[in-house]
DNA sequence: TTCTATACTCACCTAAAAGTAAGTGCCTTG
DNA sequence: CAAGGCACTTACTTTTAGGTGAGTATAGAA
């Protein structure tokens, strides 16, 4: 039961992807590595305010066996971990870029609404 | 708390764009709508097995909300309704091809190995 | 007259995801 | 010698998503 397929029988292409990356942390996970390259998990955490060490980790480990990210251990004292993006995690990032970009003019839209529009929400 | 925003503040665009498709039938119902411009609540209903009426309108709403989809009533008995994108739900599905795509990709790998790999889990 | 279909609404329940907090082994720093 | 950082692990609780099944008004079909 620990290796191989994990979720779906996908109805679609969509349904595939959109699972790979469903949970709260995991995109930013996957923009995170790109933006550096590599990062060390305690960096990780450091950068996704918020995160519990809990989720961070399990997230890393089903990213890992989704074959997106790697995962090299350093046997050292302290103890010293690197992940960074793989090939496919790569090219799913530049496969998110378009929604991204519709996400983000949604936030524009959302913002000029919120600012100018009937009052209540305030900018954030 | 009925009108306006819902959800985030988001980190980024890709985290307004997936938390907009979050759900389990939403990037479903924006492939039925696509392929059919038009669909009634009961089409839907069957275009989609194993959706349950309650989370079918749910979604529908929340989608409606943000301006995903139009909904048209008809005043008539037996009562009608007709879903359809808008504009915003139809640039949405162009900017999920490539994730489609990369999900495509995924499954077909994922079908390789269980297919030819180290037996187990059988196909699906 | 009863049954079916339409597009829902409502109350309740389960299961999965996420959060909280404590503990682990080991070495460096103060 | 105590404290702290590293990368986790474990047990437990809370929150949220999703599922189930019933009820609603109306009209046409059987």
């Amino acid at each position: 039961m620990a290796t191989s397929v994990r979720r779906g029988p996908y109805a679609c292409g969509i349904d595939a992807g959109i699972d790979v990356v469903a949970g709260k942390w995991k995109v930013l996970i996957l923009w995170e590595l790109q933006q550096h390259g590599i990062r060390r998990f305690g960096e990780l955490r450091r950068g996704l305010p918020g995160v519990s060490e809990k989720m961070l980790i399990q997230h890393l480990r089903e990213m890992e066996e989704d074959d997106l990210i790697h995962r090299e251990v350093f046997r050292e004292v302290p103890p010293r971990v690197e992940y960074s993006l793989t090939e496919h995690g790569s090219s799913l990032n530049e496969a998110l870029r378009p929604l991204g970009a519709w996400g983000g003019q949604r936030r524009k839209r959302l913002d000029a609404q919120g600012a100018g529009g009937a009052g209540g929400v305030g900018p954030r």
